[in-house]
DNA sequence: CGACGGTTTGAGTTGCGTCAATTCGTGTGG
DNA sequence: CCACACGAATTGACGCAACTCAAACCGTCG
């Protein structure tokens, strides 16, 4: 029956482990966490896995597709501020509040794993593994979120764009993918919103990549041509970061 | 002697604690926390906590005076990230690389709470109160990069600057300064290299507020005059976030 | 007093947003 | 199976907010 079906995949034989939470964690500890983590029923696109304000209560871990989170300020204007990919930890910017800060929604088909938050925080406690991982993860948004600051701050569109298809470039392949041939799971908006350009601007921009040879793009399939050209585009480089990452 | 004199202050006695870390934690737990708090030797203006690159061990929590946290790109451009007051905790970013990805400076006389992390980590295992307040910090700052990337990325030149000068409002209020005369601990060159503008920019726009009577401003003393009107300006309201924390 | 950051003010330039029109792509119904 | 419709993406023309460069001003410290 389908709900037995739900809970068939475990963490032991996930492919993502290796980026998730169980990360540094010993068989025997990633049994533990696995009877704490619920499988959910696949999102469709569009489908939102939480509402902003709504009350929290877990984490959600991406198994497959992507997420975006969009927040609705209190002037009604709509801002994305993160996307998701498999293998990505989704809500901890909602601990401190309690509350959801924005809304989550699926890009695609999208199936995540539905973690309790509580249980995880006790369980963290007899798990020195699990709680270093869980501060490492955080931290590492909130270093996620500065190099996208700088970006916005001072660079141009084409750093910007640059930057943005390098670093989904490193997170694809990261979790499986090619690192040069990909489908962008966002419409142009979403980048424009994402970015804070307008979407006319990643139209041009994406048309002057083009130009240049840097890489490829027919509606939503991406080929990169020149990853060097790229990078060296983007200014802001992000492998900085993701290097030590694995280390 | 000196060096006794540093390690007299103690968190059960600290106006801030209230603020820092050991919010949520019974009396019996602070002094436990208390042990392993290192008091430093007050920073002067434009001394540096650690460098970029530098191996990261330590967090710290502000006890008077203020930072600066400033990212040089791989473009040799310098980027300031974010700024701290007192009762905050800086470093939360480093857990991650184990690196500093930054440069802390002093932006005048300040004293730190040095936090041995690793300590810090072990003693929240038996602590689930400091355990939670840790999860709860991080995720806090998490919430606020994302408002100023909301910011950086579709606000004006004045939406920015009257949510900074709210945001700064709040927390000088918050660590008990007045909320509507303090004093800059930042130049505007800082302001401006923060808030992604040009520093004639920010100089430009603060003329026109003080011409609107929102406040006023001369060399580094703000006052701030009509705090609902600042307010209305900012559009995007920190207060939203800030109100729940006290909850 | 003169020198030197930091700040303000002015004039000219430009990257990107806005508006508007066109094209493309996909799904729908006759 | 084609025609139509609708949203997504592109392209072009134009305006403006903020940047850049440059000069003047200010406070402060030797």
């Amino acid at each position: 029956m389908t709900s037995s079906h739900l809970h068939q995949t475990r963490c032991q034989t996930c492919s993502l482990s290796s980026l998730c939470l169980p990360l540094s964690l010993s068989l025997d500890d990633v049994e533990q966490f696995d009877t704490i983590v619920r499988r959910r029923a696949p999102l469709t696109r569009g489908e939102t896995l939480y509402m902003q304000g709504e009350a929290f209560e877990n984490v959600y871990a991406v198994r497959s597709g992507s997420l975006k989170q969009t927040i609705i300020d209190t002037d009604g204007e709509e801002q994305i501020t993160s996307f998701y990919l498999p293998g990505e930890l989704v809500g901890l910017d909602s601990i401190d509040s309690a509350v959801h800060p924005g809304f989550l929604t699926a890009l695609e088909r999208t199936t995540v794993c539905e973690i309790p938050f509580k249980r995880l925080e006790s369980l963290s406690e007899h798990l020195p593994e699990l709680r270093h991982q869980l501060y490492r993860c955080m931290s590492r948004e909130i270093v996620d979120d500065r190099r996208l600051m700088r970006l916005l701050s001072s660079k141009s569109a084409d750093e910007r764009l640059a930057s943005f298809f390098h670093n989904l470039s490193i997170r694809f392949d990261r979790c499986g993918h090619s690192a040069e041939r990909f489908r962008l799971p966002m419409s142009r908006s979403d980048i424009g919103t994402y970015l804070g350009l307008a979407i006319e601007t990643i139209s041009r921009v994406l048309g002057r990549f083009q130009q240049q040879e840097l890489l490829t793009i027919q509606g939503r399939h991406v080929e990169i041509l020149d990853m060097a050209a790229l990078k060296k585009h983007a200014g802001i480089i992000a492998p900085c970061c993701n290097e030590r990452r694995r280390a």
